[in-house]
DNA sequence: ATGAAAGCGCTAACAC
DNA sequence: GTGTTAGCGCTTTCAT
């Protein structure tokens, strides 16, 4: 029999039991509010537990029941707000269960996903809520077979593994590029990001693009950008595109915060912004109410999505019918940065 | 003896042990990586745990080795990018570790942090990365007792509990204040919290009025805000202010997107920024690179606090001498929205 | 290089 | 209402 304990040592329920004079059990008993304690007991455990300091061991508590309180959320990042602003709506969903959020990051990286979600999985969460429908072959396997509610979150564009929740990027996409075209404009140029991981800004695109194409225009220029997007990105891409292609009418970001850079700037060099050119940005970020002119946006619904989410996770809502995909209606905001429906 | 499992079956080692033909402890070895394993086991191992799916159980490893590759993470919120960006720094300071950073918010409650610290603790993590240097009693009982390291971040103003790395924002509230003074401003106006859990914020104002009490000025007006910060408050703050203190000639935001919104509306109501009338926000957002002007501002160095505090936590940086405080210096960018230093 | 035995700290199940 | 027993799935230790 080897003890093996040299390094710092934790109180245990032990410590507790002796502390107060009660067993272990009714110890553990007290501290989870489970079962009939009397009420002497009760207070006795109580005072030495908190007298003593003592934090419970939820590594053993979770090994011998089986049950972990933690869910597991996947994002790619936490610098788009759109992330933490969805996992805002998860602890909403989660609010008065007892379960608890645990963030992991990918960095839009297939890979890094795999192994973020392996070393998550490999702590048995409650539940899984996972931004986007595209994962790896390995990734969709482990999400398949943990045993446990998994919600792809922020998209429903795609087949998901388990349930689904969120807007169609496409559709947001696709009711933009309409509108562009029913306010008349006719030369379109599109900024942000169609490579990478970011699925949603691509399946954005593609929608208008085929918005675009039905009304008979087509894309009159595109330019993506790297790095984090910002006013600076913005200002700078639509320079640029606006030198290159100087009769362009209609400026799509697939992100609000270029699309602020870009009215900045249109708006500096005194340029018929609303009017002749058009400018539409995308996720209506609160943060920016507030610019000179209200940038026409959609709201992604981000937040309810995390929400409903957790709800499912928790079961709390449940997905009937054989499509388990919830798909959110985002709202297209005009704002000020389109001229109004033509009536030709 | 009872088999309690009827539920959802994970596989364990003894599954990819028989499927294998090697012993448990030897399947363990392997996919640990730790000790002699013939290279002809290694394979029929490997090969086997990823044909049966194998998702090792880390909570039965924690148990068993005492050793959990789990920091904890604490801060007041996710919406204020202040916090994600740490987390960056955090992530960033991890690399390579094999320790994965585990994020829980308090929203500035103290409460709450109280909730999420024992919550956290009882998954005895390797490390604890906390925002602030403000804690209940018990919180900081816990954090004193939980024999891993501690790192306070983003403030370096009172008393760490183990060690501490950021700005002093009160120093940093001087700095911006002595600044005002030197440019001849001499009826300044205060935009921000100074309330509720926002220490960081308040130490900011403190700092600042004490620079301008030294330099003979008092404030002449000050609002605090509720709810979340963006360009919209900043506007109404701003005209609220200048409508009822009309002379005022500096303003000071505690934040550069009320800031930036202020900035806005001076710029629109025609007047003299950068001139008769200043303006300054905080944190230098990279996100706000590209407004009509450069609102002056100060780098609160929270990516690095983030690193540096994970560095410390793996133990990859050691902090010497008896006051475990590692305070980094704030970059005062004066942007183009204050005068220039009056020569009087 | 591999295996056997013991036990990490807690809780489910069952006795009293 | 309270106590006893037997593990949860893994790793440490020690034997071979």
């Amino acid at each position: 029999m080897t003890r093996r304990s040299d390094r710092h040592q934790h109180l245990t329920l032990r410590d507790v039991s002796e502390a107060s004079g009660v067993s272990e059990m009714t110890v553990s008993r007290v501290l989870r509010n489970r079962g009939d304690v009397s009420d002497a007991t009760r207070a006795k455990v109580i005072a030495a537990a908190k007298r003593l300091g003592y934090v419970p061991n939820k590594i053993a508590g979770a090994l011998a029941s089986n049950r972990v309180n933690l869910v597991a959320v996947i994002v790619p990042s936490l610098s788009n707000l759109v992330f933490p602003e969805m996992l805002a709506g998860v602890e909403e969903g989660l609010e008065g269960t007892g379960l608890q959020p645990v963030v992991g990051t990918t960095g839009y990286d297939p890979e890094k996903e795999e192994r973020v979600l392996f070393e998550m999985l490999s702590w048995r969460p409650s539940g899984v809520v996972i931004a986007g429908l595209e994962h790896s072959e390995a990734s969709r396997a482990m999400l398949g077979n943990c045993g446990v509610p998994v919600v792809e979150v922020m998209d429903v564009d795609g087949e998901p593994i388990d349930a689904a929740v969120g807007i169609s990027h496409w559709r947001a996409g696709y009711q933009v590029g309409a509108e562009i075209a029913a306010r008349g404009y006719r030369r379109v140029g599109i900024l942000g990001t169609r490579a990478h991981g970011d699925h949603r800004a691509r399946k954005r695109i593609e929608g208008l693009e085929r918005a675009l194409s039905e009304a008979g225009i087509g894309v009159a220029d595109q330019m993506a950008y790297e790095g984090m997007s910002g006013f600076a990105k913005g200002r700078e891409m639509t320079a640029d595109m606006l030198a290159r292609t100087p009769d362009i009418d209609f400026l799509f970001y697939t992100n609000d915060l270029t699309g602020a850079g870009g009215l900045l700037y249109a708006l500096e060099k005194g340029l018929d912004v609303g009017g002749a050119l058009g400018l539409a940005g995308f996720n209506a970020f609160t943060l920016l109410d507030g610019l000179p002119r209200k940038l026409a946006t959609v709201d992604s619904r981000r937040r309810e999505a995390g929400r409903i989410a957790a709800e499912i996770v928790c079961g709390r809502r449940v997905l009937e019918g054989e499509d388990r995909r919830l798909e959110l209606v985002p709202t297209l905001l005009p704002g000020d940065t389109m001229r109004a429906v033509s009536t030709a």
